[in-house]
DNA sequence: TCACTGGATAGAAGGATGTCAAATTAGAGG
DNA sequence: CCTCTAATTTGACATCCTTCTATCCAGTGA
């Protein structure tokens, strides 16, 4: 239930106003944007990144939203396989952080060479 | 030709591990993401965003991609309404830049509160 | 072992999306 | 005015995505 596959590793450092992105590259974090690209997802990991303690159970994300609980469980198997969140199992519950490097990655994404500028 | 939505103006400040997302920002939010979430637009916006002069003409963009110029204008459509790019028609060509602050308010989305902990 | 609960998976229906060919608009230049 | 080129719009088609219901798996505890 945990395989992660984690197709922002290979998508890393340049900015989007640095150097060209190789199409391989770019297809890989379409797949991260494409986890980003919709507004439950959003408020997921939105609701999973600004609990205190880093953790949120599964059982208080499905509160929120008028959805069904196997739609919750497929949004958050979309941000898993997206490399932005993981889970973990303990007794009853499963918990789910969000990774941190992920989103730093995602922020040196869309940093300016001269934010002079602006 | 040239309306402008720009569905990223009320998505502003905060970070994602920062306070609730209204879930109407998380869906105008959702809206940008799904103008990043293809790799052809992201090269595009990476092409436009790194041209020296920040400009970029589209009779230089529909060539780097085997698709139609249909298409390209299509993508550059979307980009364009979900406020991340701008163009202008000057003659018989039309040159579309960035715009900065797009890119820093994604930035800003993705900061951490404490990257101490990493 | 059996029942109960939290969570994930499978399959299906409906709507959204990427792509193309064909037609349209805008400007340059004879 | 006519033609040529750059770029967009329109309409159609195939694919993918979100959501549901129904089912299954994993732990807990009697």
């Amino acid at each position: 239930m945990m395989e992660i596959e984690d197709v922002s590793a290979p998508v890393c450092c340049a900015p989007l106003s640095g150097p060209l992105l190789p199409a391989d590259e770019a297809a890989d974090l379409a797949k991260v944007f494409k986890a980003l690209a919709d507004p439950v997802r959003l408020r997921l990991l939105n609701l999973i990144a600004s609990v205190e303690g880093g953790e949120a159970c599964v059982c208080d994300l499905t509160g929120p939203f008028d959805l069904t609980a196997p739609t919750i469980s497929h949004h958050l198997k979309v941000l898993r396989q997206a490399g932005l969140i993981e889970g973990e199992r303990r007794g009853t519950w499963v918990y789910y952080r969000a990774i941190p490097e992920a989103l730093t990655r995602l922020s040196g994404l869309f940093a300016l060479p001269t934010p002079a500028g602006l």
